[in-house]
DNA sequence: GAGTGGTCTAGACCACCTA
DNA sequence: AGGTGGTCTAGACCACTCC
């Protein structure tokens, strides 16, 4: 109940525990700046000997180290210093009509501004019933095959980064060839949905962040522990017809959003 | 480097694994909703009579689904299904004019409009020397004393959410008041600085995930694991001019963000 | 005080990476 | 093959919660 004042530990009250100790030792020589980024540690057989501990002690200090992330444990190799990933930034102008020349589409746009190699990889596309939460932003039937469903992995490099998820009125979607692998146009599913008399006016965007799925975590190679940004995006048009709902999943150790607003 | 491809399994490769196994039993009932939230799981004691291991193994078991956010381990009591925690949104109109009736503050006004009580606490208040970032943001000098900072935490209900740092530039926020803890004004500090002459036109918001500090972990109470929202949000006036910039760092189990853009 | 999770020991064997 | 982390055992004692 009385909180104890520390002023420099980062274990309060614990800093008694040997897994503790250890892990705050190796902490403070990262935060110095000792110990640098992706620096090899010494093994947990080395320091369980130095500390005179079991080797589960040592591990456990790695684990407390990982869970704060500022270590990365990988098998075979040893424990490093966390090595930043390079984050894929995402803007609120990615829609924005001024990019149109460029003739890609908006992930592939912050991509190619970002100086990374982008693809998309179709996981599948169907026609298919929406989610409960999908139908009622569309204004469509929960109970019929109202929606056409894309579901894509984006790669940044080599690495998947975002699952996402769109879903079409298939009034909208039908004829279009959204069907198909192939998007029959540069600017992509946007490009497309314009042509067909929707073009964005505004958006909305929801985003929150919680841990991954297994599911995620398989599609997007993440170790356990890694979160993910979940965020909801639905487009209207000039008329204010919703008429394309994305989720994003992306993970969120290369993932930054960035928004610009005007204040009325 | 050949992936296994499983129907049902959720620790591809791994399912031999007693942990593994343990913990998929616990994680299929909780998905399937034979056990719901806030439900309390058998004792590490208990799960390993029942699976014949060690209690290490169980208790390994928990860990992994406690990585996943689908338990709370509650030291003394038990384990439970992870029960989410009601979110606080951020909308981004919450700086708009059209709310000046409501005499709140952006903050509180999201929490009246959610119906929680909120309140923030003041850390420290005082001039000093920005951070590099800070200084080349608001376009003032990063080796004089040229920034106020206030840091607060916020809260909702009884848990602290939000870690936040204001820097004002110290030529706009000198003889507002602003040093001292109570602000003088009902729409906040937002508010002072509208009087002084920096009214808010347009803002930059740009928005990171990551692993909680220590420090953070203390500001918040959170438990290791969590990871935080990372906010960088920068004002400018009518004259384009940044005159303010906050950090706001809140738990991503507890804080959404809700942006409406409008595309040109 | 009884029951729960938290930490630790001292060993064993397995899985993975690098060479 | 040798070194690294990954998992497991069968105990022990500590810290916390709730009755």
């Amino acid at each position: 109940m009385t909180p104890t004042r520390h002023t420099e530990a980062t274990s309060p009250g614990g800093a008694r525990l040997p897994s503790r100790r250890i892990a705050d030792e190796l902490r403070t020589a990262i935060e110095s700046g000792e110990l640098t980024a992706g620096q090899k540690l010494p093994s947990e057989r080395e320091l369980a000997a130095r500390y005179g501990t079991a080797r589960n002690t040592a591990r456990e200090a790695f684990r407390l180290l990982e869970t704060a992330g500022l270590v990365d444990i990988e098998h075979g190799s040893g424990v490093f210093v966390h090595r930043p990933a390079p984050l894929i930034r995402l803007g609120s102008d990615r829609y924005s009509r001024k990019y149109r020349d460029s003739g890609l589409s908006p992930f592939l746009l912050e991509c190619a501004k970002q100086g990374k190699a982008g693809r998309f990889e179709v996981l599948s596309i169907g026609r298919s019933q929406p989610p409960g939460h999908v139908a009622a932003a569309l204004d469509i039937p929960a109970d019929e095959e109202s929606v056409l469903i894309r579901e894509n992995v984006f790669w940044v490099g080599n690495d998947p980064v975002h699952r996402v998820t769109t879903y079409i009125p298939w009034p909208i979607a039908e004829g279009t060839g959204l069907l198909q692998e192939e998007v029959p146009h540069p600017y992509g599913i946007h490009g497309v949905l314009e042509d067909r008399g929707h073009a964005m006016a505004r958006y909305d965007e929801s985003v929150k962040a919680r841990p991954a799925t297994a599911d995620e975590e398989r599609h997007l190679r993440l170790r356990p522990g890694i979160w993910v940004l979940d965020v909801r995006h639905i487009s209207y048009d000039a008329g204010n017809v919703p008429y394309e709902l994305t989720r994003f999943v992306m993970r969120a150790d290369m993932t930054g959003l960035e928004y610009a607003i005007h204040v009325s």
